[in-house]
RNA sequence: GGUAUCAUGGCCGAGCGGUUAGGCAACGGUCUGCAAAACCGUGUACAGCGGUUCGAAUCCGCUUGAUACCUCCA
């Protein structure tokens, strides 16, 4: 492990050094999805990202878990306090339970992210299942002074905290300007201050999802989830805290003022936060109406796309950015990752045909070193993305016979796509019908061999009309100086 | 209004004071029966105006524009 990993720190606002907490071992929460409507573009970014966390750390030899949660309480629909809960909303409008819904686009969700290759966090709570730990919660802030009862709801004394803790430590925001900049909502009666949070809400009486608490049936509030659910599996303090930019603020600036009265301690040492997939420099989000969700990306079927774009050209489009930049949705962009992806998985299959020389014209080496250095450049995909390009020249020219390697440094470069391409960027090949399937391989030896024959006899009118009938089948032949090579697109 | 972030060639997107990012598209060439693929070559990008510096896309200031958060949202 002599990797020296570096990422960037919301809390400091600098890259530092990553060394975590138990020599070895990463404990890393991650926010995931309120599973209340598909998943949509948008959700596939922090789920990339913090992927490629996982995956990394995992090859840098740590231990990891990683859990990442599903809200399936306590966030509320428009005004705060007036408001009904998502699910509960949900459900009332379908006559369905509220936990059906959860489990039904709970599957919706798992199913986009396996076919995206996310890999399944090592542990998934559900914030449902968590209503004790977040009632102790309740009354441990309650009993040091930090909460006060209203009306049956619980609010957190966020002025008091700012007292001896700075709120704000994390967005960077003054309580002075929150106060003094908080928009006027209706029925904030019941808070102290319009900047203090619910920990625990009084359900109104047709709301479906309440349970029993010392201070009315009701429910958990909306941060509380993510400060109990990680102390119970990672510890009061642990390693990485991941999530979308936009939870920065409250949701995460809650959290720690939460958290810190609980355990009188920061939650989590490194805070990382992914960027906005944007759609014409708009954020895309489910409020705003201008989603599209990955079923329909990969079936083409909103109206804002030109064609279906498969999960790995999302996934590669995703990686082909830096995780903290903004990100802009376009056909055209898409489609470059769609051409560029093609080409550097066409190149893998390449590589493993190629045969060593006795001298190497390329140092594989420093490719290796340089793959290593964007990664642990505070994650720097596009970079590392950049490198394995110029691998793909190398392996291409070699091919062409216009570069060799030894058989050390093939084996070491098969070695570094494989890892990276597969283990770390967590692509994979898409179309793998032609493999093992004898009869296709067997007609298309046949059909191979008659036009061979034709064009052995220069007769072009037959080969080229095989090429074409071929090429209708979505199949493209090329004859290059090794061979006729065919594939399907 | 407050806080934060950003403005890069046709498009996307790196860059953290001096050396080629990369992908896609385009053009020229090599190869090919023709294609395709591949390889080679080509683009005098850095919002504007000042300043610091031997030297700035990169630092500072101002201007303009954009976005995010301040209310659920990845």
């Amino acid at each position: 492990m002599e990797n020296t990993l570096f990422l960037y720190n919301t809390l400091s606002r600098t890259k530092e050094k990553f060394v975590p907490i138990h020599e070895g071992h990463v404990g890393m929460y991650v926010c995931g999805p309120t599973v209340y409507g598909d998943a949509h573009l948008g959700h596939s970014r922090p789920a990339v990202t913090f992927d490629l966390v996982f995956r990394y750390l995992k090859h840098l030899g740590f231990k990891v878990r990683y859990v990442r949660n599903i809200t399936d309480v306590g966030h509320l629909e428009n005004d705060a306090d007036e408001g009904e809960d998502k699910i509960a909303k949900k459900a009332r409008l379908e006559e369905l339970e509220p936990m059906e819904v959860v489990q039904y686009f709970s599957d919706r969700y798992h199913n986009s992210m396996d076919k995206l290759n996310v890999l399944k966090p090592s542990i998934e709570p559900r914030a449902s299942g968590h209503i004790i730990e977040q009632i102790q919660m309740v009354q441990t802030i309650l009993d040091a002074g930090f909460a006060y009862e209203s009306n049956g709801s619980v609010y957190f004394d966020v002025e008091k905290y700012n007292k001896e803790n700075r709120y704000g430590i994390l967005s960077g925001r003054i309580l002075e300007d929150l106060l003094s900049n908080t928009r006027e909502l209706e029925g904030q009666d019941e808070k102290r201050n319009s900047f203090d949070f619910a920990i625990w809400k009084k359900a109104q009486p047709e709301h479906i999802m309440r349970w029993p608490s010392p201070w009315s049936d009701g429910f958990p509030g909306w941060h509380l989830e993510c400060s109990a659910m990680s102390a119970k599996y990672l510890g009061e303090q642990f390693d990485i805290h991941g999530g979308g930019m936009d939870l920065l603020f409250p949701h995460h600036e809650s959290e720690i003022a939460q958290s810190t009265v609980c355990h009188h301690q920061t939650p989590a040492r490194y805070w990382l936060h992914n960027n906005m997939i944007t759609i014409n420099g708009q954020k895309m989000g489910k409020s705003l109406g201008n989603f599209i969700t990955l079923d329909e990306f990969f079936a083409g079927t909103h109206k804002a796309l030109e064609k279906a774009y498969s999960p790995m050209t999302i996934r590669f489009f995703i990686l082909m950015a830096h995780y903290r930049s903004p990100l802009d949705f376009s056909n055209e962009a898409l489609q470059a990752a769609e051409k560029g992806l093609s080409r550097l998985l066409k190149s893998i299959v390449t590589l493993s045909k190629l045969s060593a020389g006795s001298t190497s014209t390329s140092n594989i080496t420093e490719l290796e070193e340089k793959c290593y250095e964007a990664m642990n450049d505070d994650l720097n995909s596009p970079i590392l993305i950049a490198n394995l390009f110029e691998g793909v020249r190398i392996i291409n020219s070699v091919n062409d016979q216009k570069e060799s390697l030894t058989q050390v440094d093939l084996d070491k470069l098969k070695n570094l796509f494989n890892t990276f391409i597969f283990d770390i960027l967590g692509l994979m090949p898409e179309s793998d019908q032609q493999a093992g399937n004898e009869v296709i391989e067997g007609l298309m030896n046949l059909v191979l061999e008659f036009r061979a024959n034709a064009r052995a006899n220069k007769d072009w009118t037959t080969s080229d009309k095989i090429r074409d009938a071929l090429a209708g089948l979505k199949i493209s032949v090329k004859d290059t100086k090794n061979g006729v090579t065919w594939n399907l697109d």
